[in-house]
DNA sequence: GCAACGCGATACCGCGCCGGTATCACGCGA
DNA sequence: TCGCGTGATACCGGCGCGGTATCGCGTTGC
């Protein structure tokens, strides 16, 4: 299977509609409409029932887009790091990414200690809204990552434990809700003045509801300063608090582990000695 | 990039020329010569040195035949993945592969417990020689493994821990090893007249040394009887070994741990029952 | 009940790209 | 210096991809 078909495919499968995917991918239908039933008749199996409102997946073709997916974002990490390996000023380059604002204090640490290996070679550093790491991990715009449990998902990743944090809700100091000795997530995200922000989802847009739409901390803490939101942390945000917020414990908030990780097929001299570091500094390795 | 020009880069790196590895692709030389070029245009990075004795690869392609091996592998994997996801005569099938011979009394009880599951699905058990079963799931042949550590490479699978055993030396009974209190690895691998035995590679052929050639847990009980060989393994194989057997522990051989391990990105339903079946019976998830 | 619409499939065509053969350029060893 | 082995280039033929035009068919509207 080439990832041509593979990419046909996948635009068919999420538009449940030849047409609308030929659109997407800047072509006429009918040279679509034949890759997809060539790819059909190679694969041996029907992908896809095919009716007067559209093209509906098959158990195969669900496996296909499901496979398909994690595959092509495979191919296309593969070139993207290839891309990026080109040596730089005689010079290689890892690529960090973590949550935009957060943990500054650990990374701060790592890299300051990285950077003082003795076969360190350049960082750079990509924040990006929570939620988005992952993806940039698995199609390869980045090398490592800082991700946190239980909000991001680990599976094909390998990841060493750096720590483990209990969550508190950051409010306006004086707010009433401050006062209060202690919340429940529930209640924290129904204070009627402090919605919890919207972060972009991964297609860059935000989903619906009251709260403000964000895409870093400093963002968000400058919000609860001016009485206008609510935002559940991770108690090190703290030190980033300063003046103007005040802090209310969260009973059922779970805590937050957070791990550094990286792409077990994609382990450079640089990914490898920043974990290296990340482990001597941290030390509780998981995997 | 297309997995045709995949195919082509891997081909050459590993032959490091280009005549061989068009041979092995069952083509001419010319044609893959350009190809790669176009693909060293196309990344926008030389991917080999070309010298008078062959091609050897840079820093960024070596990049790419480490990420470009398992992008592969995963677009086989969804490839076959799909192709067996055809319904048969209604029911849709899970490919489960293990160590020939090994921890069959697990796996009788697992498939027993699954069996008996109201939404089971049918279970296709593949045996074949230990270290085999990683690839098996990373290319597709199978879809959940039975793997042990320390000696599979569980990365980039989920698992779940299912027992963890010592491992214990089996050699003929009355030999005069048999009456030694304890080993240790070391002296298991040197004893003069009963050699480890040999395990086929992945390409199936076998390494050289004294040992006899194999490839299931029946055969190599059968030459220990005979008093041709000795072997390391996990303490429940005893219950497998019958006359003729005799153990001795070995003080510094790893515990080894038994996990049922599958791509995270294949969870079909089959798969999900499978692993929830083997949880609830052995109840220790990792993750 | 019939016409219009919307869906994917088919027919046909031209061109680009892939793979083939023949040959070249070049470094190395005898 | 010549021959050998390496990869690169030149050129050609055919397949396959993508384009336009059109069809078959089921649904929907009046």
């Amino acid at each position: 299977m080439e990832t041509r078909e593979l990419r046909y495919f996948i635009a068919v499968a999420e538009e449940s509609h030849v047409g609308r995917a030929a659109q997407r991918l800047g072509m006429a239908q009918p040279p679509l409409s034949r890759a997809i039933s060539q790819l059909e008749r190679r694969i041996g199996a029907h992908l896809f029932v095919r009716s007067p409102r559209g093209m509906t997946l098959t158990t195969a073709g669900e496996t296909l887009l499901r496979e398909g997916r994690a595959a092509l974002a495979a191919v296309e990490a593969a070139e993207r790091r290839t891309r990026r390996a080109i040596v730089a000023a005689g010079r290689a380059t890892v690529v960090l990414t973590a949550k935009a604002g957060a943990s500054s204090e650990l990374m701060a640490k790592l890299l300051d200690a990285y950077a003082a290996e003795p076969d360190a070679v350049d960082v750079e550093v990509v924040l990006s809204p929570p939620g988005h790491q992952g993806p940039m991990l698995r199609d390869g715009r980045a090398d490592v990552a800082i991700l946190h449990q239980p909000f991001d998902d680990l599976s094909g990743f390998d990841a060493d434990t750096l720590c483990v944090e209990d969550q508190v809700l950051i409010v306006p100091a004086g707010h009433p809700v401050s006062r209060a000795a202690s919340l429940t997530v529930a209640e924290s995200r129904s204070i009627p003045d402090l919605p919890p922000p919207r972060w972009p989802r991964l297609d860059g847009t935000y989903p619906d509801g009251p709260g403000p739409e964000l895409r870093d901390l400093t963002q968000v803490l400058q919000l609860v300063r001016l009485g206008r939101a609510a935002i559940l942390m991770p108690e090190s945000a703290r030190v980033n608090a300063g003046e103007g917020l005040a802090v209310v414990p969260v009973s059922d908030a779970p805590p937050v582990t957070t791990v550094i990780a990286w792409p077990p097929q994609s382990v450079s001299a640089g990914v490898a000695g920043l974990v290296r570091t990340a482990s001597r500094l941290y030390a509780s390795p998981r995997g």
